[in-house]
DNA sequence: TACAATAAGCTAAACGTTTCGTTCTAATCT
DNA sequence: AGATTAGAACGAAACGTTTAGCTTATTGTA
């Protein structure tokens, strides 16, 4: 590997005007030219870690998500890291795959590498713990909170989404509604049930605690609830599920009961644009702003590398009904 | 931050025995001790780049999939990573989101940032860009090869994997099986349609070209692909599909049409096992060996990096059928 | 013409480790 | 007791950059 001393001596050039040249200073155009020939002759690469050791910077933003297995985190990242890319940053992602102890393990390795900021979506890490790992290291959570923990954060607006889906099953006449909903140690699940409960209040209908069914966010407990729902003595005559893969799994049970959805049984989905759309009629479903979950996640991690020294903001953004 | 210096003032030792202790060399128990409740007192972390760049080693695995969204590659990397993590090496996952330009930036940065391997699951790059960008560091191909292009690869015999699926059809009297396969430039893609024909052949039984579809691994293109077999003059009896997304779509459009499977036609997925198995009565699927091949990946790394200097090795996994 | 201001390049120190070769201490052997 | 040896610690150089401070050359201005 040939080093900055290697394009010195080749160039007759110093260090310091290589080094300038590289970070994008001015030289002398003829000396530009003999440096770039001398690069590619050599085929030169800057070294990261003496580079990393001097400016203690790694131009690498760290991700952390809960499994590498989800569209709609890989979404989200996938808009972060393009807006990211623009700015000289790249991300790096790990998962811990909902394991509370790797989880913790998995940030301290982010940290150790020293990337420049963590994204990260967290399940079971508490306040305490998280501040002690990450010391001063620029932390934007994204699509869930904390408690007790401020810090950025991005999320998108659970509450409200449901209230709206709700809202308009209600419209249509609807008064018993299921509802298969997220483990309730993460905060946005627990945010879809207060919706749930919140627009029921406000129109004045009781809630049905048989309604209520929580799952894991996987395919199977999509798969399971919606048939105990329909089980139930008096089923609901709609149902809206809160993810991805429950979508999939409720779908799949509907089908496979006969449920015409959404005729026989009223229906919204979640996330799973795919499915949604595919099916025939296209179900409607909460899109919650993937793309701009991960613009906003990469506007603030930029605007603290920037030195940004607001106090931290959390951002709800809107979800939106595909249609009714 | 404190560094090895404040530890050795702290301690009264010099900064090669503080390092030896770092690194697992042996001190008296007396200064071990003072070492450690130093590090503690100053609260101590080893710097990443000053280790880096002296020893040219960053104990980390870079790992580049087409996209982060898939159940199949989040499950190998997570057995990769477990096995990697006993042996003191962490992996970090880059995507390159079927982006045939981005899939060589994301190459050249995980270079760039030192990872001491790669594992990489290539689609559009050839062997000699591969060549260029990855110079000495050790790659691993996962899922799928490159043509003409000697490394170490981990693959799922796709070819046998069908042919088998194929065989149990046979079995059971079929002989217009649909196939939902997916694109041709995937490796891997090519070696399932070859299995398909290969035991036609092999079972004398003429193929018919409307019955191999071709889409895209996504869900839409299993659901429309599976809709324009059913729409043939002469619809297939089975149909085999061949990967996660595209079993989703499938599932789904057959559910639609009121096609019980298998009764009325018969059906094999694959991979995915949450749905096969979810459905009643759960249908059969090719199951590639995901952990196998995460940890038999995780093994050419480890070994590569130990120095072994054996020809590349192409490891052609079995995938079991998971019931018929 | 003299002098300030600007530009370009240079020298040298520093970043925080690891490691080679050496010295010191104490235990073991004859 | 003296010679040998093993174990532990040490000193100093090196890894490949960046950057502050300085020198020299060039341009513009009064």
């Amino acid at each position: 590997m040939s080093t900055i001393k290697d394009i010195a001596r080749e160039t007759g050039l110093s260090l310091a005007t290589i080094s300038k040249y590289l970070n994008g200073g001015h030289v002398l155009d003829q000396n530009r030219e003999r440096i770039e020939a001398a690069i590619t002759k050599l085929d030169y690469k800057v070294n990261y870690f003496a580079r990393g050791l001097k400016t203690n910077r790694s131009m690498t933003v760290g991700v952390l998500l809960p499994t590498i297995s989800s569209p709609f985190f890989g979404r989200v990242v996938a808009a972060m890291d393009g807006r990211l890319r623009q700015c000289g940053y790249h991300s790096i992602v790990c998962s811990y795959d909902f394991d509370p102890q790797l989880e913790q393990e998995q940030l301290r390795l982010l940290v150790n590498i020293n990337v420049d900021a963590i994204v990260f979506v967290p399940q079971q890490i508490d306040a305490a713990t998280l501040t002690s790992i990450v010391q001063n290291v620029p932390v934007v959570l994204v699509d869930r909170a904390i408690p007790d923990y401020r810090c950025d954060a991005v999320v998108a607006d659970s509450l409200n989404a449901i209230y709206s889906a709700m809202e308009a099953l209600f419209r249509k006449q609807h008064s018993r509604i299921g509802l298969i909903v997220g483990p309730q140690d993460i905060s946005t699940a627990r945010e879809r049930l207060i919706g749930y409960r919140r627009v029921h209040e406000d129109y004045h209908i009781p809630v049905d605690e048989e309604l209520i069914q929580v799952g894991n966010y996987d395919l199977e407990s999509g798969y399971r609830l919606f048939n105990a729902l329909m089980d139930l003595e008096q089923p609901p005559s709609a149902v809206c599920v809160t993810n991805y893969d429950m979508t999939v799994g409720a779908i799949t049970a509907a089908h496979e009961r006969g449920i015409a959805l959404p005729e026989q049984v009223d229906f919204i989905g979640f996330d799973n644009i795919d499915l949604c759309q595919v099916v025939t009629p296209p179900l409607p479903f909460v899109e919650q702003p993937m793309d701009e979950m991960g613009r906003e996640a990469a506007r603030i991690v930029l605007q603290r590398l920037d030195g940004g020294k607001e106090p931290p903001q959390l951002l709800r953004l809107k979800s939106k009904l595909s249609h009714v």
